[in-house]
DNA sequence: TTCACTGCAAATCATTTGCAAGGCC
DNA sequence: GGCCTTGCAAATGATTTGCAGTGAA
């Protein structure tokens, strides 16, 4: 039993091989992936599993609170096994998308009086390697 | 020549008939429309419109900043023709889309060193009115 | 044995593209 | 005439669904 497994429990979440190798990419990786860039790298250990599985498996763990679900990337979802608040910034050159910490819960306008399930700050731009870069 | 037609010059667009109608459309209705809601109702207008107008006109209006393109909806894509920077709430009960009136520019992190071209942000949960009907 | 999980194939839905026709400068 | 705009139909791509096989408690 490793800590995944734990984590995967701790979310009321069964820990089956591919949930466990699913997660551990997520947390070893934090480039925000998307199913098919998951699906990809993940058929080389696992050569059976099924891109409906990693659709399956994400939506289980953002339905449990385990994963979040990024709508940063107008073209497919993307995916952040952080989930503590945090905001993103996606660069319009590389394509990248960068953790921003900052305290979202801080920043609520005083007139809204809704509960809140999720918040996300996204921003689009530049990122500072590709200015650099001057790409 | 109207008040749409003069704003949409603006932008650097060229009036039409579709066009206009789609802008006036976005101004007069701040519901953050789909497409396929955009669609539905002008075509009781405009019969003849084709919904590759409709998605053709927001990409040129997000494109030459007239509108803006709102990614809260995980299904499709939503637009608004305010462009002045504000937050974006989606009740999870109702799916309606409320703005937020902040100032966003604000709230960017102080570590953050890349140019910024749009900054969005979006919070999901329940709003006021559902959680007085007790939805 | 039962029930959850997996994986394949087919279906669906939003969006894009190719192309021909129409309209404006 | 030439170019921009429109609209239809087909293509694409992401995601979901139906269903049968598998495996673990």
């Amino acid at each position: 039993m490793n800590n995944i497994s734990q984590y995967l429990l701790g979310y009321g979440i069964r820990p089956s091989i591919q949930r466990i190798a699913i997660m551990r990419y997520l947390t070893n990786n934090r480039t925000h992936p998307t199913v098919d860039e998951i699906f990809e790298v993940m058929r080389k250990q696992i050569p059976t599993l099924s891109k409906t599985t990693v659709y399956n498996t994400l939506k289980l763990f953002v339905e449990q609170g385990a994963a979040i679900y990024i709508g940063i990337d107008e073209k497919s979802g993307r995916f952040d096994g952080c989930v503590t608040p945090h905001g993103h910034f996606r660069c319009k050159k590389c394509g990248k998308i960068i953790d921003l910490d900052m305290e979202i819960n801080n920043l609520l306008p005083e007139n809204f009086h809704g509960t809140i399930d999720e918040a996300d700050f996204y921003i689009k731009g530049t990122c500072e390697d590709c200015i650099v870069k001057n790409n």
